[in-house]
DNA sequence: GCGTTTCTTGGGAGCGCTCCCAAAAGTATT
DNA sequence: AATACTTTTGGGAGCGCTCCCAAGAAACGC
């Protein structure tokens, strides 16, 4: 098929290791001489082998994306599609292949993490929120592969990439106090997630800056899907907030719809304000005010970081890389403010 | 980091041959070898270096699913995200690997396809989505790259995987002529994409099996995004009809809002059908009746045919599959009977 | 028991590349 | 012009595997 650099090198009439220089950009090549092999490289339509290459170099200039079976059932989130935009774009500027690895239920698990991981065709991983307790970081650390996680992680060893979740529910939360709201419902997300855990916590820190006294009637939890969040309103509509906070947009709009069905309007009758800013926020009627964060840039960052890391000479100091982007609050029309009544 | 085969060879007291027989299932080995062999592989922790082997066998186990600029826009669409499950489960299933390319308008295509598919990890490739107009195909056929297109593409050596298009597009409109509309107007795809050109021509079928005259002023052309819904509704207004059929549900979407500004009611003032059945359309209001397609079934059927043609020996007869899964109209609330005024 | 066939095993060659070392060529210094 | 240094080039070795061939072991027939 493509000729190997052997033949090239027959064609311009040098060594197998001069063509190799030119191909790597070494610089001890004279002028003269590199002009004749990329004349001949083109001639050829050489492609260097990667495969050949990598057995030595042991790199293979591919990382994966790791989706760890926990969230699979998420995966149809546009999170996700954002995440993967963000990571390829990256991944492109940078010469490298993406791999996708959906970790799903149905696979055997630890074949599956053998396959991927030992497979050999991988410089490194980002792996996209996890829960606590996949083993799946465990498991990483332990094999020294080189992985960033989108999501705080609490290892010191973990690098990470992940967004301001405290600073972003506790804007979303004072927004509400600011319109009047003094009892404000949360659908948190599964505290098994680290951003389940902060955007509870951001929502705590906004009532007690307030000195708003934190009303356990008013916390249910959630899974981040739609059917969770019209589950939670009914079991917080007898608590009669005026305001919920959705830990995010897809629990949202479960909210909308099973008020709806409840004959409540939003935002008459109740405020509601979600999480992520997905598309769907601003379909839905009322669109939908949410804490935006920068999702393609989450993707975009954490290969970034994990290219830096493979980069780096393994023996030196190891700085562990964690980066926290800013939240944002997007105000549309699900919020007004409490009536006098 | 992980032994060699000479490694587990010299543990097993054998020669690298019988390790790799017994690695690769080969029949010739004595049970009793084959059980200490295992043994040893066990004990080592052995995993094969997939990138030496590659070198040998030119099989990578790496298919490609790729996602060309022309559509990269739409990549959000929940669409993608069932695709990519789809695809994946399979790969799983088969032991393949999955390799994710965007090819981004931003990156120079020429050095991006060079990169991704003369890099000698791919054994083949699922296309999503091209338009006619694209090169990707062309070339995918002249390099001799091994494919399958989701959906269809009007060149005999393509095996395609497609869902009934026309079929789903006439069941639509027939709903609507059922419901007593006569005036139907329809937000077509883009007619540079065959699911685009298919919809119209399911639209124009069941119209004419009616023999309801084909209004031009009742069509236009949109791009499968929400703003081209919005831009559609105001040129097709002025045409005065009772019902619309938009060829995806993000224009559907955007049929919607465009509407509920314009002070029309769903399905009071117009009728609404969408097509795809993305999670959205069951989640707006009011909600879409639209024509489901089975995404991720197709995913893994693409995925399927190309493992199914990457396992044949290439000599023999080339025939080109192509597959039509069916589709199956979703009643929801978006369209009324006419009324008769 | 011996030739013949079949099963099992070992080792060489080679996939296409990079890396290292040494030889050759070129340049500078005296 | 001879020495010392630097730059440029070629070729061997080897990455870890598979595949092929041949040799040795076992099984079979007469």
């Amino acid at each position: 098929m493509s000729p190997t650099l052997e033949e090239v090198a027959r064609l311009a009439s040098v060594s197998r290791s001069t063509v190799s220089r030119v191909i790597n950009d070494h610089p001890n090549v004279r002028a003269e001489t590199r002009e004749r092999v990329w004349k001949a490289i083109r001639q050829s339509g050489y492609q260097p082998n990667v495969v050949a290459r990598s057995l030595v170099t042991n790199r293979t200039q591919i990382i994966s994306v790791i989706i760890p079976e926990s969230v699979t059932t998420l995966f149809t989130d546009p999170f996700f599609s954002l995440l993967l935009r963000g990571t390829t774009e990256t991944c492109n500027a940078h010469q490298y292949h993406l791999m996708l690895s959906l970790f799903t239920a149905k696979a055997d698990r630890h074949e599956m993490y053998q396959r991927v991981l030992h497979s050999g065709y991988l410089d490194g991983a980002v792996v996209a929120s996890t829960t606590l307790d996949d083993p799946l970081i465990p498991d990483l650390l332990h094999d020294h592969v080189p992985f960033v996680s989108i999501g705080r992680y609490p290892d010191d060893r973990v690098h990470y990439v992940d967004v301001d979740n405290v600073g972003g529910a506790r804007m979303a939360v004072e927004h509400l106090i600011r319109l009047g709201h003094r009892r404000i419902a949360t659908i948190a997300g599964p505290l098994s997630m680290t951003s389940g855990q902060d955007r509870l916590n951001g929502y705590q820190q906004a009532l007690e800056a307030r000195r708003i006294p934190i009303d356990d009637a008013l916390i249910v939890e959630g899974d981040y899907t739609e059917p969770s969040g019209g589950v939670a309103v009914h079991q917080l509509l007898p608590a009669e907030p005026t305001a919920i906070f959705a830990a995010s947009d897809i629990m949202a709009i479960g909210v909308l719809k099973a008020l709806r069905e409840a004959g409540l309007r939003v935002p008459q009758d109740i405020s509601l304000v979600g999480f992520d800013d997905i598309p769907t926020a601003s379909a839905v009627e009322p669109a939908l005010t949410t804490v935006r964060q920068p999702i393609e840039r989450i993707g975009s960052v954490a290969v970034e970081v994990l290219l830096s890391v493979l980069e780096d000479t393994p023996s030196e100091n190891p700085t562990t890389h964690r980066l926290v982007l800013p939240t944002e609050l997007v105000i549309r029309a699900s919020c007004s403010a409490v009536s006098n009544g």
